[in-house]
DNA sequence: CCTATATCAGTAGTACTGATATTA
DNA sequence: CTAATATCAGTACTACTGATATAG
């Protein structure tokens, strides 16, 4: 590896194609009023893998301070609720709302849309070897999936 | 591709891969005054690639405002500094501090290690495809390099 | 008049650290 | 007393849109 061709570094590559996605992603689901760090949130709500702050927290590799802001912003925006957890008065039990089950579904294939613009050209087999690369370096940097 | 299994989507681990990146080099680069966002900066006016705000703006594809933002920070931290361009005097030239010709060194000696980091256990000839495959995903994303 | 450059004001999103209240 | 959960307060970085002043 070249220290001095930029364009020909990894991590630089790596970090502009994750900021494209991220800022492409966004202006997407604005009008969803969804954000990139939000919509896995909802994803983990109703695939059931994570109910309350802490576990959401956890489950996305966040701080808790970080995932409470962005519940702020669901539940500011009516696609979350909570209710006390009857068996343990600390937790707050998190739930989609109706808008929130309406909206997953154009939100997921926008996302989808994004995926396949970034992967044209690519080969069925040559999207398998990226994706192994990419589990590899997520795994270099600490990043469990 | 399949849509269902989120840890194989290529935008997702991209996505991943790149906030990991931005995040570690964030925490590097803090002890020298430095943002992720700014290094690019201070090396393209080291290069000569550009020294004024609209200039720095196009080759790193922001806008001007938040160029504008990013070099601001540079200048409260004693980075760089302007002063007016005699041939048109719309022009603020943007030039490098001693302390940022000091600091720029390990600034980029921090991040290559975050590179080698990254792509710790890859071969040469897998890294030359991945870099590969990061153009064209680059270049689909409309990020020119 | 139109364009380019720079800047100001305001907003938004992501994410952090440190401190605090409540409850188990 | 300690640990877990949630929240508050403050900060920082990246980046946007819209408006404005100045100069070519």
């Amino acid at each position: 590896m070249n220290r001095d061709d930029v364009k020909r570094i990894p991590s630089f590559l790596l970090k502009r194609a994750g900021q494209a996605l991220m800022r492409d992603g966004e202006v997407a689901l604005r009008p969803l009023g969804l954000g990139m760090a939000s919509l896995p949130v909802l994803v983990a709500i109703k695939k059931g893998l994570a109910n309350n702050q802490a576990d959401l927290a956890r489950l996305l590799q966040v701080e808790q301070p970080s995932m409470a802001q962005t519940l702020g912003r669901l539940q500011r925006d009516g696609l979350i609720w909570r209710r006390p957890d009857p068996s343990n008065r600390r937790v707050q039990i998190i739930e989609l709302t109706e808008l929130a089950q309406e909206r997953l579904p154009a939100a997921r294939t926008l996302l989808w849309e994004g995926n396949l613009r970034a992967m044209a050209g690519f080969s069925e087999a040559e999207i398998e070897t990226f994706v192994d690369f990419l589990q590899r370096v997520n795994a270099n940097l600490g990043n469990d999936l």
